[in-house]
DNA sequence: CCGAAGGTTGACGTATACGTCAACTTCATC
DNA sequence: GATGAAGTTGACGTATACGTCAACCTTCGG
């Protein structure tokens, strides 16, 4: 899949899926969480290394460096390794199902900022989100009306296939010809 | 508007967009398609050239242009120049919903296809066509759900922006914690 | 005939979004 | 201590989607 056609999964992963399993049958925290002070500044909350959201969203972990040299996303360190939060998870999230539909990610990160900054600078003041969450409902509305148009077109055409399969032919099945009149204007 | 997000005007030029008009009132067709025979080859329609076409798109030539070197468009030449038939129109703007809503240009081309080959090349099967058409359902579904599930987010942040400009500011309203609160799993 | 306008082509540049690779660090295991 | 695994960084490469530019052609009006 290539750039701006991303699979976002839906599925929040099973509970254990961050931590190492030992093979004992009990979920172990990641090895650097067990290890170092620093994670008590975090919520004691799951946590995800670089690898396991890769996986679990179908990207490369240079995807992911990636958007955090674009600022999109902004992962603690634990002994110089990057320790993914919840928070940090759900950002991914939103980024693939921004890019799925189109943005850019310098788009991305301006729309991420909606959803609350990363914990420095100071909030948007409420009038300018207003603003900005407005004009970004009325792009998506636009995108969604495009969408809603071309499912409109592709039911009609795979309608009359199934029909000509099915062998209820219509003069206007038979041939691509009926279907790409219904595009014109 | 950079790649991947073209704004895809939904009106239909007025009459005689495509004809220059020399100021006597009435409609002149382009030079180029009063002095050629080849033309007749054609459904005597409106026609436009290249430059037309980019303004009322909002494109540039050079990306009309490259999408018929990328085999999206095939425009019939007059005397070199490109000429744009309504069909060509109304697939250039399949093109541009297309890349709106984050499909490449390489998608973009089999998709076409699903629209109607340019004339060349015999039909697609139609059971091809029906497969084709209800993965291309399947994925555009998804977007849809994706555009969705942003909206309804970014209505509830906009709303609790107003609440909060229009002094009924709850707890949650007057800070983006409550809003990204809300996008979490 | 000349200049302007609109268009053509090829080539190179830019921006975006990563992929690939080498060299390195840290930690767990043997 | 050695080794393997997982991760880091910087640098360069690739693919996509055009933009920009130069050089040229055709048509039309003056």
């Amino acid at each position: 899949m290539r750039s701006g056609r991303h699979r976002v999964s839906s599925e929040v992963p099973q509970a254990g899926a961050q931590h190492r399993d030992d093979g004992t049958g009990q979920d172990k925290p990641l090895k650097s969480a067990s290890k170092t002070a620093p994670l008590s500044q975090f919520d004691p909350e799951r946590l995800y290394g670089i690898a396991e959201l890769a996986e679990e969203f179908g990207i490369s972990t240079r995807a992911i460096r990636f958007y955090e040299a674009k600022d999109l996303l902004a992962p603690p360190r634990v002994n110089n390794g990057r320790v993914y939060t919840r928070r940090e998870r759900a950002r991914l999230k939103l980024i693939l199902r921004a890019k799925s539909i189109g943005f850019s990610l310098a788009e991305i990160k301006q729309y991420l900022d909606l959803y609350g900054d990363r914990g420095e600078g100071r909030p948007l003041q409420a009038d300018f989100l207003a603003e900005r969450s407005g004009a970004l409902i009325a792009e998506l509305e636009e995108k969604q009306a495009n969408i809603a148009a071309t499912l409109r077109e592709l039911r009609v055409i795979r309608g009359e296939c199934l029909q000509y399969l099915n062998g209820n032919g219509t003069a206007g099945a038979g041939t691509k010809g009926g279907a790409s009149n219904k595009t014109r204007q």
